[in-house]
DNA sequence: TATGAAATGTTATTATATAACATGACAGGA
DNA sequence: TCCTGTCATGTTATATAATAACATTTCATA
């Protein structure tokens, strides 16, 4: 697996777009913030707490050594909506669509740790259809596929 | 919560089911296996293994006080198509269609614990269509809904 | 610059899950 | 019946994920 995104335009766009956001709604994109988003942004994979708590350790930074620090952060970007968890992993994930609140579903490579973001509303509908037939309220809505992208089924089939 | 179900003529029939579906298949269904799919089956709410191995300990059962046993009995059930994990909240549920391999879709109510097991199949297709279109191979697809039940809902809004 | 609220630091603990190896149960063949 | 290999379970230890509780720092603003 890739472990660095090739561009790095992409992270601060996303940096200086959740900037804007937070300024927008009056909470503060502290300097910890900012930095586990970036890690997060600057990874191809979803990652977990403990493997962002390692690359804060290795900033050498104060502090920032222990759980409830990455988990603090990792709570407020999730109620920023500008990034996702994925419970079938337990990891967590950039989101493209900051600004906009949704679920998402999202289609996880097991081979090469891909995340792709969907966002069809067909099946928000539909999902909401079947809650509503049956008189149930919806707070929270997980949707994730778990199997092999594209990339890694021809990558497969080459080497057959 | 209530923690028991009305009924076990509901478990003893599932618990049948298991057998003759175990030995069509060739596997075998131990009295542990049987033990913790009954465990699960009484249970209105689904279990966290831990729970789970709560309830074999108090049957003073030799051995069976360590997670390896619930897990690798957990792990024949789900081989078995006979039980559900719900990763959103680390349980297990009882699976009301055995012998069709499916993945379901789940009512989870974070109120009184209640679970729903559906099987939209046209949430299945528009998954499987998203899937193809991207042209990734899906291997587990999981579909969870958190949020309040129609007796909970009903239930908090008499007390208003 | 005083003050309170929010954010972070710090230590300890809880919750969930698996690795690794020993022992026991059981079916089929000698 | 006894051997033998496989599967299942027992057992100890550890890995991985998340939170509780309290101390300290930062920061806006009064
Ligand atoms: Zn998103
Ligand atoms: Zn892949
Ligand atoms: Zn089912
Ligand atoms: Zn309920």
């Amino acid at each position: 697996m890739n472990s660095c995104r090739t561009s790095t335009a992409d992270t601060q766009q996303a940096l200086t777009q959740a900037e804007t956001l937070c300024q927008q709604r009056g909470v503060r994109l502290t300097d910890l913030r900012r930095r586990v988003l970036e890690i997060i942004w600057s990874s191809t994979t979803a990652l977990g707490a403990y493997a962002i708590l390692d690359v804060l350790r290795e900033d050498g930074r104060q502090g920032a050594s222990a759980p409830p620090t990455v988990y603090r952060a990792l709570d407020f970007l999730l109620e920023q909506g500008l990034i996702h968890r994925l419970v079938s992993l337990n990891v967590f994930t950039v989101c493209h669509q900051p600004g906009n609140p949704h679920n998402g579903q999202f289609l996880i490579c097991q081979d090469c740790g891909h995340v792709n973001e969907m966002n069809n509303l067909e099946i928000d509908h539909l999902l909401r259809a079947e809650t509503d037939g049956c008189g149930f309220e919806t707070r929270t809505r997980i949707v994730e596929i778990l199997g092999r992208c594209s990339k890694c089924l021809e990558e497969s089939a080459r080497h057959d």
